[in-house]
DNA sequence: TCTTGTTACGTAGCACGCTACCTATTTGGA
DNA sequence: TCCAAATAGGTAGCGTGCTACGTAACAAGA
């Protein structure tokens, strides 16, 4: 039998990712917008479009759509940089932070259901092996942090 | 500090994701076209679009979109089961046979990519891991199984 | 200064995932 | 038999991810 560790990952990605945003969806939120929204809303100085690509791990136009439908929905706004006219730095604007906590414990949740049964050595054995493979796949988990810790 | 499963799986899996692609680009298939080609391939018999809904968890108009795909591309071809007007049975062309043994070594290599540091037990836990998480979000593994074995 | 390279972001176009709604066929019970 | 439910699949529309390409602004060396 092959290892298979793709489609495991496949298959336990997606089943988050549709429970987050079923929860979600009463707010108008998808998981994607909720994490980028935490994202801006608890960073020292307001961020710009590029920091949330390399917290994230995306590519820019993939973080300007999301961002693009945040700002259509009057959760955030595009304020220029005086000191570099290149970044438009995101502001959470009130329609946004009324929903940080209720969003945040929602996406939290999701994480607690999925090793709801797991000891505290296998949830601490799940991370290593998690950022193990993800260092294997060439990619530096340290340098995509979302929160500030 | 907050567990962050989530974020780690979604940068685990995309990575994984875009090196098989990466790798599939030269024979014109992508990740997800390259894994229902090898469930189709290697069927005692030919399947209908519901077997690879049930057996990777997926929605039927999204699996109608990769099929539709790899017709268009001469790589299978619908053909009516006579039994049942309903099902349109799955058939590899030549095209799509040529592919198979380069396109699952690549699948194959991607997996081994993800864990080649690890040990045999550090594998075996991984598995584990994963597919209790995975009953934790209410799938069945066991009944998403892409290859017989 | 000017030119070249880098950086931040925009747009086009595509694949893949979903929900919601539709049709056609099969099946099973009154 | 006939009607209702279940099943297989189609289409529309959307969000999220990508690559490839273009533009504007900044930065650094000749």
């Amino acid at each position: 039998m092959p290892p298979r560790f793709g489609h495991y990952l496949r298959l336990l990605h997606s089943a988050t990712a549709q429970s987050i945003n079923a929860a979600l969806a009463t707010m108008e939120l998808t998981a994607a917008q909720g994490r980028i929204m935490a994202f801006i809303t608890h960073r020292p100085e307001p961020p710009c479009a590029h920091d949330i690509e390399e917290a994230f791990h995306l590519s820019h136009p993939t973080v300007s759509g999301i961002l693009n439908r945040l700002e259509k929905k009057g959760f955030i706004e595009f304020r220029p940089d005086p000191q570099d006219r290149r970044c438009k730095r995101l502001y959470v604007l009130p329609k946004g932070m009324d929903l940080d906590e209720t969003m945040r414990s929602i996406i939290h949740a999701a994480d607690e259901q999925m090793v709801q049964n797991f000891t505290p050595e296998e949830q601490e054995q799940f991370v290593l092996l998690l950022t193990k493979a993800i260092c294997n796949m060439g990619i530096d988990p340290s340098k995509c942090k979302p929160k500030e810790e």
